[in-house]
DNA sequence: TGAAAGAGCACTAGATAAGTGCTAAATATC
DNA sequence: GATATTTAGCACTTATCTAGTGCTCTTTCA
């Protein structure tokens, strides 16, 4: 249905928390608390973010996690393909073929769709969805400042 | 999972057949004789797309389907749209709003990229990816036999 | 009048997504 | 060293969405 899952939008949720308090471990507990989202799920999102070294852990009091990376080279690609597995706009378009191979009247239609998508959700970073709503925060007559990251320059 | 569903397909694919033969009448059953989908469902999808205006159709012998518009004036994401319901990339960016509302700490960003997406698929058109597959057999005379299940686009 | 073709209705099964419970291992603090 | 805190790991349930199908009615052409 072209939509992102939960686990996604939790998992952004909690980068863009974690982007907010650079180079402090923030447990799964005081997330929760401030964002109000299911803790065991929130708690797995983490931990594949955890093995994919986007974030890292420390366990024990005063634990939790954080960025590892900056938020710049944190895409929504990257993310999406951690937490969903590897994005495919059609089966057309993945690897494994469509069902219908020779015949199929829109593979290469798809694949093109595809690929653009693709090129937005690369581009568009942490750092950006940060900076997203720091603007809507500074107001709605915000001044829009240099992009962060490339997409915001190109329509 | 940021897919598109089979109806999606199965309707692109229909109107694709139906963009190749303007003004002709193509009945489900010569249509699935064809692409090889499941007959039942392309009659569903068939007669949304119907309902929509998208098509229009004819009862009786030698009756079916044809293009209402030309193929320049569907955009995916009208097509989408009729099959799928309203696109929506996460439900932060819907008018139902998210769960989170306030603390939503991605609402802005996954706006901004739900934006994106949604200029690229009111961008293409049935006419591209028409356009995309002649251009795709133009070329493939030399390539008969390879593999077609390759991605198609990577541009 | 009969065959062809869309229109309408409702259901089944499978896949994916969402969410939860419990236990083990690591680590800081007292 | 005990204890509380916190991540890590495992398996399961439930809900929702997707895919697919059967049957009958209505329209229309020959």
């Amino acid at each position: 249905m072209l939509r992102l899952t939960k686990r996604s939008e939790y998992g952004l949720m909690a980068l863009a928390y974690l982007a907010a308090r650079p180079g402090v471990y923030c447990s799964v507990r005081e997330i929760v608390a401030r964002l109000g989202t299911p803790r065991r799920l929130l708690a797995e999102v983490l931990k594949a973010l955890s093995q994919a070294k986007v974030v890292e852990a420390t366990r024990g009091p005063g634990g939790g996690y954080r960025l590892k990376r900056p938020a710049e080279e944190l895409s929504l690609t990257l993310v999406i393909s951690i937490l969903e597995g590897p994005i495919q706009v059609a089966r057309c378009a993945s690897d494994n073929g469509c069902d219908f191979q020779d015949i199929c009247t829109i593979q290469e239609g798809i694949g093109e769709v595809a690929a653009k998508i693709q090129t937005v959700l690369d581009a568009y970073t942490l750092a950006d969805v940060v900076r997203a709503r720091d603007e809507k925060l500074a107001g709605s007559s915000a001044t829009i400042g240099a992009p962060q990251s490339r997409l915001a320059a190109e329509a």
